[in-house]
DNA sequence: CAAGTATTTAAGCAAATACTTAAATACAAA
DNA sequence: TTTGTATTTAAGTATTTGCTTAAATACTTG
């Protein structure tokens, strides 16, 4: 009815309020999930965190090596990481090691158990 | 030592080789999980997939009405997660229902869970 | 067929990304 | 202190993203 969008007959107005109460309710959690997919998301950041959890810790210069990027590009995409509290840092001489948080585990962790799943499948063919 | 990136003297050679090894057995599930990272690291699609979740199945229309953004804008985040397997779409008259496709759940199902569980902390604050 | 509606596609643009190289820090050790 | 090493930051750039408006499709129904 009063819809600027959409006047299909059947649209469901309660449903419609439900569903923006809703939103509404999980606007924090929506926000801060999708800003640590958007950190995950990225095939990059996802091979540093898959072998932040293989490896335990890890300083730029080895994961640039591994990665085949640049030096600069490892740190820049550890910052984003730090910056969303998903990896942390540990100084030992002038080497900084990088390691996983706690903080995000719940949701990380099956991640990891998806990607090792799948190459064990594939290594099985 | 014949490392272009790191010279320290502490790293381990063995390790980055162990690690390169892992990632290229890993690639193909790496890659295709950040590819579903990626759309789901987007805020508005992950309201979407939420939606979809709680929904069971929504028009652009509706989505547009109940996100707040034009209807052009949710057809193409909708494209992208056609695109990527995420979502399928059943049609009734001219309207075109888009609902989730079961491939990915045990990577999304975790996401609705999370976001449930913070949406109810907060509600209890 | 003509008119209307739901959706998609196209075009254009501002902002964000992700990389590169070069310069700057920070620190360790000779 | 000087030199060298590990890392970060800065600057520049090409690409991607995500939106908008306008036009095009697809389909229904009078």
């Amino acid at each position: 009815m009063n819809n600027k969008n959409c006047s299909r007959i059947f649209a469901d107005q309660g449903q419609i309020r439900n569903c923006k109460n809703k939103l509404g309710t999980a606007q924090k959690s929506l926000t801060a999930l999708s800003n640590i997919l958007a950190l995950a998301g990225n095939e990059v950041r996802l091979k540093m965190l898959y072998l932040l959890e293989t490896e335990k810790e890890l300083c730029p210069c080895d994961l640039a090596d591994i990665l085949g990027i640049s030096i600069p590009a490892v740190s820049q995409h550890l910052r984003k990481l730090k910056d969303g509290s998903i990896v942390e840092t540990r100084k030992v001489g002038q080497t900084i090691f990088y390691s996983l948080t706690q903080d995000n585990m719940e949701i990380l962790q099956p991640f990891f158990k998806h990607i090792n799943q799948h190459a064990n499948e594939l290594e099985k063919v």
